[in-house]
This record gives C-alpha cells, structure tokens and sequence, in this order.
DNA sequence: CGGACCATTGATAATTGTCAAAATTCGTGG
DNA sequence: CCACGAATTTTGACAATTATCAATGGTCCG
C-alpha cells in the first residue's frame, strides 16, 4: 500500500515540513542539486514537495507509464530495469539514498522507460515536473547541478556497459563486487563486509547472465580465500587485491 | 594534422562568421541545443565558438586528457570508446553531426573519461567549458535543453545496456541494424540502404563479441535473405519485418 | 516447526571465442 | 583504368565457456 503525504501549504504552517517524514535535514538536504541552494531558497521549494512510501517489492514507476514527476530517493533503495528480447529483466541501476530519477523528457512530457521497484522499504520525495522546469528557470545554478550529476550518472553507465563488454565474467562479477563495495560496504578487521542490495537473481539480471552462474563463480571465490560468504545477502571480501586484479582494476 | 579555426573577434566583423567554414547555417543551427535561441543570441554565441579539423582516424580526445570545451559535431562521424579490462576496445557512442560531447564534469574541470576517434574527416566547433557555464546561467533554456538531450542521450545507453544483456547474439546484431538503419539509412525500391559507419571489427566492438562471430551472423542473415551486404561499408535489408522479429522488437 | 523461497551443485547441450588459412575488398600509384 | 599490395573479411575446425535442466540443500519468516 501508498501513502502519500502531502505538505499542506498555506494556514499557519512555517516553512517547516511537518509531515512528521521530513525534517528540515531530510530530503532536500541530502540531495546534492540542491546542495548550492540557501535555506531560504530550501524551504520554497520544499513547500513543493510531497512524499511517498513503498513496500519492498512494490512498483514505483512501470514502464510506459506516464511520466509527470521528479522522483528523489529519500531512504531505501531500489532497481530499475528493463525487459530485454528474449524476456529476461536487466536492471540499468540501484537508487539509493539522494539519487533521483524521471528528470527523462523534460521537456516532452514523455512516458517511463523503465521500472522502478523497491528493494527495501522505499520513502520519497516528489516534485512536479512543471515545478521543476520553473525552479530550474529560476535557479539556474540547479539546472547545472543537474547536468553534472547525470553526467556522472552517464559515466556510471558508459563503465557499466564497458564491463558488459568484458567477455570474462569473473571480471565483470568481480567489478561488481568492487562497485559494491564503495556503496554498501563497510571495513571491518577481517576485510571488508558487503550488504548486498540484490539477490543472487538480481546480481544475474544486472550482468546479464545466469543466476546459477552467479553461484559457481561466487564459490568460486570464496574457495580461492578471495571472499566468505556469510549469508546470501552478506559477503565478506577477505582479499581486496586478488579481487581487484580478477575485476582488471588493477 | 589538425588545423584550427578561431574566429578573430573584434576590427570591423560583423558578427557573421568569417572563417569559411560555418557561415550561418552551419553549427550553431544544426545543433538542438541552440535551437531555442533568436538569431542576436546565436551570433553572440557564434563568435565564441571556433573550429577544428580531424581527418579519418585521427583522436579528437583521448581518455585522461583534461577536458576543458565542450566539442559539438558539425561534419563527419566518430566513435568513442574506452578500453575494456582484457584490453578490448568497447565503442560507447557513435557521434555524428549534431551532437555533443565533454560535457561530463562541467563543474569539477575533471579529465576525459573515454576516447574519441575519427570514423571520418571530421569538423567540429569547440566551445570552452567556462564559456559556456556562464552561457547556462544566461539562458537557462539552453540547460534544460542540454537536460533533455542528455536524457535521451542515457535513453540510448540504457538500451544499449539492455541489448548488451540480451544473451541471443543474433538479436544483439538484428538490433543494431534496426538502430543504423534510422541514422545511416536511406530507402531504396529494394529495401533500407545503409551507409555502415563502423567495419565489422568495430561493431564487434560495439557488440562486446568476436568479430569472425559478426561475419558469421551477417552471413547467416544474407542465407536467410534478409539482409545483402553490397560491399564492406553498404548493406541492404531486404526483409525489415523479418529482422525486427529476430531483433524482438516485434 | 514447517513451508516457501532462494541458492548451490551436477550433467549436458549450445553458443561463441580463438587460431589459422583463404578469399575478398580497398586504396594507391602507375 | 588497371594492377598490385595491404588491409579487411570470411570460413573452417576446435576448445572453452556458459546456459539450461533438474535435483538437492539452505535460509528466512511466520
């Protein structure tokens, strides 16, 4: 089930969010394209946000769908993919915390191009395209944080589809686990400890290939000492550089 | 050898472009990007432009190279790449006139993260990043504009992406096809003629496989008459509807 | 504790990569 | 315009890798 929770503008309110889900660190804060903005800039748009919440599993955005908001993860996190071809899911990203998606066809107010569904208990913020195309006339220093950040998310795309083009899957596996590790890792005296956002399937549907594959070469892994497995959504990397120089990174 | 074209500001120039190779149709018109400003607006900006000139496989930027302009295409075509780990080339983009690139990292004046090469004598009109940071914040038009065309820039990417996880091989190639035929085909009573911008080792390496595998897969596609490879850069579909359904794009 | 879901392992088939050789195409210069 | 050499492409044979199917084993949650 959806809840949403609209800022009630107007009435005696302050600026101050009061839906109880965001304080005033919360959301805008946390996302950089706001990052140049004052606190009084902050609030103005705040008033124009409303909030979300999703199940684990539940859709965000489907596919084809119409497309009339900016959507900015505020906490959880989630996939986004495509069917290819011959039926399977790709997923093109994970969303954690501070990304945002639907900035697409901001102009031609166009249709979804992918799903999006939670992988954890999903919270959000949305804003209306409309009133954004109007923040960005008005800030334009917003307008290129965002063509920075998706520039960057660009190159996280342009190294994606750089490791699919690597026939080794133990590289691209490997690459994967390192990518992981800066966004869900954390050091630990033994190595260092990965909570990992997919499932075995998930981590397949991501490299494009199958998930019984994703078993042999991960036990594989874990027999040369490289990795231990300690539950199927946590891994421990014991060997960083043996693990680096299978990934290419040398 | 690359030869340079700056437009000498100032003396008695009108603000048409003197240098012989743009008069005012040229660059700045073609470009999507610019297509929101007046006539005054784009001869301000004409005069900041200048031009450069590449012949076929010459590197207009190489990865790591500091990236200070954003490079708009005006003539020709090229490829940009990065090199995979096992030290294959994996083509990302295929350039041609109209479109952009450089400017990832537009705040952060950081280095160029892929290669990009010739296919073609090329013509390009360079602008500075500085310059044009402070054309964004005069004309906020132009940044969303950029926005949009960036988002369907990542639109190509993502399904790039998703063709890169289909595993059927065929379908990857069928495709492809499918993707040149709109940007480098022309229709003839035959069918679809397309002017292949890339040899068949490039589009193994757009494809991320073995390039005796693309010769074998077009082979089989010539067999089954769908497709007629008139020479090493010109093929033509005989059977469209055949191969989108080999494409699954049904 | 039980059941549903997820992950692992094994055996086999299909696909593609690799290496090597032959054929074709392309561009240049006569 | 033709001929030559270089570069590219095609084809063949074989090896390596991964997908698929099927069965077993584990894990998580109520």
């Amino acid at each position: 089930m959806i809840k949403e929770h609209f800022q009630e503008g107007g009435v005696a309110m302050t600026n101050m969010c009061q839906c109880g889900h965001c304080t005033h660190d919360l959301c805008m804060h946390r996302v950089p394209i706001f990052s140049t903005l004052n606190q009084e800039e902050i609030e103005k748009i705040a008033n124009l946000i409303h909030h979300r919440e999703y199940k684990k599993g539940e859709i965000l955005v489907s596919e084809g769908e119409k497309s009339e908001s900016i959507v900015i993860m505020h906490e959880g996190s989630a996939k986004a993919y495509k069917y290819t071809a011959d039926g399977r899911e790709q997923i093109l990203y994970i969303f954690s915390e501070g990304d945002f998606f639907g900035e697409q066809n901001l102009l031609s107010d166009n249709t979804a191009t992918y799903f999006v569904e939670a992988l954890q208990d999903v919270k959000t913020c949305v804003l209306l395209k409309s009133q954004f195309q109007q923040l960005l006339h008005q800030y334009p220093e917003i307008a290129i944080k965002i063509i920075d950040e998706l520039g960057q998310r660009m190159m996280r795309l342009e190294n994606a589809l750089q490791s699919m083009g690597v026939r080794n899957v133990d590289a691209r596996l490997g690459s994967l686990l390192i990518e992981f590790e800066s966004k869900y890792g954390s050091t630990v005296p033994e190595g260092i400890l990965i909570q990992l956002p997919l499932s075995r399937e998930g981590i397949a549907n991501y490299l494009g290939i199958a998930r019984e594959t994703v078993s042999r070469k991960l036990s594989q892994l874990e027999q040369e000492g490289i990795i231990r497995s300690l539950n199927n959504k946590t891994i421990l990397i014991t060997d960083q550089s043996s693990l680096k120089e299978i990934a290419g990174t040398v």
